[in-house]
RNA sequence: CGGGGUGUGGCGCAGGCCGGUUAGCGCGUCUGGUUUGGGACCAGAAGGCCGAAGGUUCGAAUCCUUUCACCCCGACCA
């Protein structure tokens, strides 16, 4: 492609709004363009990356006894309102205003799901992986970061139906193992976590990604190789525990003390004897969370403990009637209404705790929560913190943001149930087929592979995703003959042999073409220039490595064996 | 949905508090010339109802009201 005549809009500046370096790289290197918050159109050069990025994930997909689907974007509400997601959507699923009953479809496993069940109707049928790579739809009331949270994305989305929970592994490993593929061929450097399957229930899922300080997810990961969104992360923390002697429960006055700190500081307590209390409406019943003083409630574990996510904090009258307390003074003995209390492990069986009296400025000292407490249940609520050690070998924990790049997920039967989709197994005895999902960001994965491979030049494309092969250069072209003529040479000869050309045959400075290479970021410049083009017996060029900014002399002769060599590779 | 910010030639910005002939600057574009191995230089030119609507005023990019759009933080995120 003749650079003359190719639009490939770069910018030496860009808007104050793009804070990512992929964000801003994508717009000046003329990738694409913003057209209203959170939708963007795909310029030529971005598009052909995109598409690189897509015939990758089919490649792989294909491999791994994947079948393509084309589903459509539009979808009847009917279908949505089966499975209670159009309601559990909510705002996030755009609705046609002149056409009712007619969505845009944030994703497809309703569809998958009702196409499947048309003719699955047998074991024999059974294993059976779809897949679709298109545009999905959603209303996020807020976008950012560019392309990576956008309304209108492109997302590979896989489904697989097996007839058991053993052969759903079975597939799950299969695309666990073809995601890690792909992401090789991208050149994503990734890891993986142990997701939240949330209040969707399911049977475990996890998450593929990519560490960068922009990134909308939180992880806990350790140098032994321990990594889990902070959503589910456990530390090895040690619990409690018990003391000797610990006499009857006994009350005290705590004025002004209104934090676990103040009692510290104030009242003299060791801070891991607090325990603190946190009331919530659960599904609109008040429930009282026991935790180790200064730890953090995570509510994604609350999640999945209660199974629901109709989970809010109790108001301060709410407080106060529930419990004779406000907030600070609330404990686990002598509430005002019996409900229903939980603990966090760490709190399990242990005493000589300190915990509010439900009494304003006034504290329980002594407490067993094995004697005195009624302690429904103990499991694990809290968010662990930097620097515990992990459970694998006590590794110390870091915290760090990442994009959630693809999420694989073990769905068991909520949708085949919802929809009605079973099969017949040899027996002849009925049973929801058992699905999984897997989903990947092809956005995301183009912003992921420049995040990953930039300088302050411009962008560094790897050879897969790369728009075109190399960047010819042709210097001074309008005014010299000759390098005009072994431009036209050269690119009509990489051409033939199947390599992807983008020729820079501009009149233009040569600093102004150098610069503009480097930001378009081609893995290779072939530089032509009358200097060089008089050395050796049929004249010289030089070729560039973006990458590594090595350059080296090469003969006219040479330059097509020597890219073909490197494609084959 | 809460909090903050920004809308001025194609792009990036200044001007605004303190209203006053013709609204600036850089980049880009066009014409001519000079240059040429890291975003060249000179000369000339085109291109704007200052986001929109209303108001105050003799007079509004500037002050007031309303509204829309975009960005950031938070809430939310199958």
């Amino acid at each position: 492609m003749k650079q003359s005549s190719y639009y490939i809009p770069t910018l030496k500046d860009v808007t104050s709004d793009a804070q990512m370096t992929s964000h801003k790289l994508m717009l000046r290197a003329g990738l694409m363009r913003p057209l209203a918050a959170g939708i963007f159109s795909w310029l030529p050069s971005g598009y052909k990356v995109l598409k690189k990025i897509m015939d990758i994930l089919r490649e792989e997909m294909d491999k791994s006894t994947g079948q393509e689907f084309m589903l459509p974007a539009l979808n009847p509400v009917e279908i949505w309102d089966k499975t209670g997601r159009s309601k559990a959507m909510g705002d996030v699923m755009f609705h046609i205003k002149n056409r009712e009953g007619l969505v845009l479809a944030p994703t497809h496993e309703e569809i998958i799901t009702y196409h499947a069940k048309q003719h699955i109707s047998s074991y024999k049928d059974l294993p059976q992986i779809w897949y679709q790579i298109q545009s999905k739809f959603r209303n996020e009331p807020r976008p950012r970061s560019g392309v990576m949270r956008g309304r209108q994305f492109f997302m590979k989305d896989a489904y697989s139906m097996d007839t058991s929970y053993e052969n759903l592994g079975k597939s799950y490993d299969k695309m666990a193992a073809t995601y890690k593929r792909i992401f090789d061929r991208c050149g994503i450097k990734y890891f993986v976590v142990g997701a939240s399957s949330g209040a969707m229930g399911g049977g475990g899922s996890q998450e593929f990604m990519v560490e960068n300080a922009f990134g909308e997810d939180t992880c806990a990961v350790s140098d032994s190789g321990y990594a889990a969104n902070i959503e589910i992360a456990t530390s090895a923390v040690k619990s409690v525990g018990r003391i000797e002697n610990n006499p009857q429960y006994e009350i005290f006055d705590t004025p002004n003390a209104r934090t676990i700190n103040d009692l510290i500081n104030k009242y003299n307590v060791q801070e891991e004897r607090c325990a603190k209390s946190l009331v919530y409406i659960i599904e609109g019943e008040p429930v009282l969370i026991l935790m180790r003083g200064n730890d953090e409630l995570n509510l994604s574990k609350m999640e999945s403990v209660f199974e629901t996510s109709n989970i809010r904090p109790a108001g301060d009258s709410e407080l106060l009637e529930i419990t004779g307390a406000n907030a600070g003074s609330i404990g686990p003995l002598n509430l005002k209404s019996e409900i229903k209390i939980y603990a966090d492990n760490l709190l399990k069986d242990a005493n000589g705790l300190v915990s509010g009296a439900n009494q304003n400025g006034r504290h329980y000292k002594n407490i067993d929560l094995s004697r005195d407490a009624k302690i429904l249940k103990y499991k694990d609520f809290r968010t662990v913190q930097v620097g515990e050690p992990d459970v694998i070998d006590g590794s110390p924990l870091r915290i760090v943001n990442a994009i959630e790049l693809g999420h694989i997920f073990k769905l068991g039967t909520k949708y085949s149930e919802a929809l009605d989709f079973k099969f017949l197994d040899q027996n002849g005895k009925t049973h929801p087929v058992v699905m999984g999902s897997y989903g990947i960001g092809v956005e995301r994965m183009m912003a992921c592979h420049i995040e990953q491979h930039s300088d302050d030049k411009g962008i560094v494309w790897g050879k897969t995703l790369a728009p075109f092969d190399l960047h010819l250069i042709g210097l001074n072209i309008h005014k010299s003959e000759n390098v005009r003529n072994a431009c036209d040479k050269i690119y009509n000869d990489l051409k033939e042999n199947g390599l992807d050309v983008l020729y820079d045959d501009r009149k233009a400075s040569i600093g102004f073409k150098f610069k503009d290479a480097d930001l378009i970021g081609l893995p290779y410049q072939i530089v032509v220039g009358d200097r060089m083009l008089g050395n050796g017996k049929g004249g010289e060029v030089e070729l560039k490595n973006r990458r590594t900014g090595e350059s080296k002399s090469i003969e006219l002769g040479e330059i097509v064996n020597y890219f073909k060599a490197i494609s084959e590779n």
